[in-house]
DNA sequence: ATATATTAAGACCTTTTTATCCTTTATTAG
DNA sequence: CTAATAAAGGATAAAAAGGTCTTAATATAT
């Protein structure tokens, strides 16, 4: 469904919004750690959403990433699944035609559409923090135990 | 979505099911024209769809690829993605951890997991010969005009 | 000011996916 | 039986995705 590089950057963003919540600026290591991804690998990533604006970053000692409390509810799935594998998946034809349209449809056209109008909407209704909460309550992970 | 292995297997399928509807069985060159692939690679796809019993081959002059008519309402969209790119799709987690379940839950689970069945649900109610009934009505495509 | 901690950036390597080519096997027509 | 035709299979190549490493830039604490 998404690149590794989209689900590591999700899983990112859903754990610094976590800390930022606690007032924890948190590490590229911390990161890596506790959403179980390769380090180096996910400094890539947290660059591209940094450039993004979806998370601030800073240098130095004490430094890290950290999402503003009031930006998380504005920031939703989508947009970083936008910022990191394009915008593709909302609107790219199902069997890879060169182009997705009502006017020259592919056989598959309709059942996708309405299965992609459904996540889009999901992708654009679902925001940082509101994945961040169960993660608080304990009731959702972020890696494998 | 789907691998690009998988776009082609699925629109060769539906290619090969018109045709066979017309009792006119299809060769590779055909197939690779009419549905716009690479030639060599769709041969490697329709040799996996062969393997599966997807489609029937056979070789030699006036050989080529055919479906019974009988079975192509019993091949499930599903059926093919399976094939070609294994049941990932149906029931790895969206996030990419190890596993997805309802024991340890991504934060994404329960949104993805009503999007997954939605996709489920119709990959698995979509036969081939439906999908090649748009084609003969001329009112969905397999190419790029 | 300096040493240190931390992210940014670019070059590089590895694996997987996508794609091609060549040889073998099976089937048909003459 | 032979020549021609078409798919099967294996080896190889190119491109993209996934991942690492090294150096530079920047901020902090002492
Ligand atoms: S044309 Fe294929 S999904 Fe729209
Ligand atoms: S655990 Fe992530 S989708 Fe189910």
């Amino acid at each position: 469904m998404f690149s590794k590089s989209c689900e590591y950057g999700i899983r990112a963003m859903i754990y610094i919004a976590g800390e930022s919540l606690k007032e924890r600026r948190v590490s590229l290591k911390d990161i890596a750690q506790d959403i179980d991804s390769p380090v180096a690998f996910t400094a890539k990533i947290l660059q591209q959403l940094s450039r993004n604006n979806l998370v601030d970053s800073v240098k130095g000692p004490t430094g890290g990433f950290e999402i503003q409390p009031g930006r998380m509810k504005k920031i939703s799935l989508g947009a970083i699944v936008k910022a990191i594998d394009g915008d593709g998946i909302f609107k790219t034809c199902g069997l890879g035609l060169k182009e997705c349209s009502e006017k020259r449809p592919c056989p598959v056209h309709n059942q996708f559409k309405s299965i992609r109008e459904n996540l889009c909407r999901m992708l654009d209704e679902t925001s940082v923090f509101e994945l961040s909460q169960g993660l608080k309550d304990g009731s959702t992970f972020l890696r494998h135990k």
